[in-house]
DNA sequence: TATGAATGAGCTTTCATTCAT
DNA sequence: TATGAATGAAAGCTCATTCAT
């Protein structure tokens, strides 16, 4: 009835969520994207049951903690424009940012790959499944919409960026597995200049 | 027990562990990577139980289908040196087999991923599982040894050509989920100039 | 404290279980015998630990709707003898009675065959199990006093009386699931009929 | 391939069938209409995965289970009209005949009830519930038959047929959960008495 | 060698019941 | 007294794997 009141719900609410979301994050690094509903549970440290009352099911928790992770993302993301570098500088940033938020939360990817596959074509069984706007797409617009002011051509800007995203993926895609020794900053470096130079300059005078 | 019998016996044994393979990736192309052994089964025209003749589990079975698609592509990219290029024409080249490789076969993409993930990270659960000579690296050693040959500073190959895998694997990772409109060969045109020349040239004169 | 305040106490309990009871009819007219306790404190306006307050377990609620709905029954049995009509009417009268009371709460039907089967006969159970005096038993208990008095056989009369009840019990169990077609008032005029004449002189003389 | 290996399968199938089915009816007995599959596999002597590969689902299961009791009981009746009696010993027979029948598989006659309040009224899903045909019809349709033949007005003959199914059905009602002293014999005999003469000729002079 | 019926562990999900507030 | 979040014991169902034929 009183605000207070409304605001204290609310704000167990959302620290239940936040809880079993963070707990289905390590649930997920420690078993990979085959989590049972258990294996979230035990690791939130509540019972089975409970994760019922904050989700409708299995597929709305894992797409949660995936829109979760994203909005982090984005929000780093949108720090690194404030600075207001340099462009070269900024594609530095960028990559290094976006490696660095997975690569400390590699469970989190895993989470994106499975939900991108939801198991199965059969045409039918998507109208019930969770379809959100495409919250991933976000990242890639605010990268395009930061091309369009920097580059020549408009109309190269969507690609550019969706290609930076999925390049930064690819490199998450080795680096998640194993615990690959090559150090991140080296990654990112290496990948930022080749956004920037291409191969020009690189290969053999001959 | 001659000779030919032997040789006999092996043959069949390749044919039966083909046409299965061959089985699994059409079953996965149906159903995703959430395959059973029976879709396998039904697909590949023989029974469950047979399965487990030539394959220890199922996990090994996806290994092998895993590899198996690799053996292709490594054929293919074969092809693409033997012709002995320019080195810009070979890179474009490359990402265009690649990319096409995998368009071809989205579902075996699916199964790189989860094999690459293989559920668990206890480190008990490792000894039992399968883990075979790293096959996906074949592709990136090739590609190492002709960045070897072909670049001044042969320090940056290995990186470079693991760079290169990922991020035409990050292209078809767009790729695969959504039937998306783009043309592939503008996709493997636009990827190679980046590339080859970077973002240089590009930016705004301002 | 104060008898006043006892009784204020005890009215608003009764007041209470009372609309639980009715809460509880909706809910079951609602969702059949499958009700949960949350639908039935969703319908009664309480919360669904308040049920545990006012009933021991699920199972003493539904007993406890049950008796209610025969309660009522009953006191529109009584109207129907109060009347005074001559044997044939009365009979008439009774059928139409319960056959309508029960039409208008198909619902409670249900619960009443549910409750016959308590799900279980091992005897060890039964302990826990609510067992209270078969209140069904009171309508056939009426029912046989009706006609020991109007019969010239009274050891006929029990039998006969429960004979009636299972009869129309019968056509309600047909009326019950699919929304037949055939009107109630001439249900209950047939089976009067047959109830009071058989099926003699209906035969063909052949 | 061969004949005999056809009917081998088929054989062994319809011997699975059957068993599950009577493991079925068992459980039913003990636990009542909220039967587990569990219960069903564990009175059958099968493991729960193997119901499945039987029948579809516990819906089936539950429905086939009802129908093999129905077709049972048809041919019981049919052989009492073969009998070719006069009509009021028919009229017992028939009586006795469905009185007996599920006095002896009580059991059955609970499944039969849970399938028709299929728990809930949802209109929307009927459509991917089983929908036989009605079996239970196919008994009253051969009383339809028969009081049509018999009695001399042919449109009092369905509601005549549905009528005594249900009268019979009610007795069971009663039968079934209290393990009822009442001789099913003088059972049979009175309900007979009533449908052929009605209460004419018990009243009273007065 | 090939089969596929049988198994049972394990999954998601529901819901009666409890208890701290 | 009233609440409803939390619980956890089942339930229905799937599927990798085994084994008698």
């Amino acid at each position: 009835m009183t605000p207070s009141s409304e605001t204290r719900e609310a704000v167990l609410e959302r620290f239940r969520v936040e809880s079993i979301t963070e707990g289905a994050l390590r649930a997920i690094a420690r078993k990979g994207a085959a989590v049972t509903m258990q294996d979230i549970a035990d690791e939130s440290g509540i019972s089975k049951g409970t994760l019922y009352l904050y989700f409708k099911d299995r597929d709305e928790l894992l797409h949660r903690v995936s829109e979760g992770g994203l909005a982090q993302l984005l929000a780093k993301i949108e720090d690194v424009f404030a600075k207001g570098l340099p462009f070269d500088e900024t594609i530095r940033e960028l990559v290094l940012t976006k490696l660095r938020f997975f690569d400390e939360r590699r469970a989190l990817y895993r989470v994106h790959f499975e939900l991108r596959f939801p198991h199965g074509r059969d045409p039918m069984c998507d109208s019930k499944k969770h379809n959100p706007p495409p919250e991933k797409q976000l990242y890639v617009d605010r990268l395009t919409r930061y091309f369009e002011e920097q580059l020549e051509s408009k109309e190269d800007a969507p690609r550019l960026a969706q290609f930076i995203s999925e390049t930064v993926a690819g490199l998450l895609f080795r680096r998640i597995p194993e615990t690959n020794g090559s150090k991140l900053e080296d990654d990112a470096q290496f990948l930022s200049d080749l956004l920037l130079n291409g191969l020009s300059g690189r290969r053999k005078k001959s």
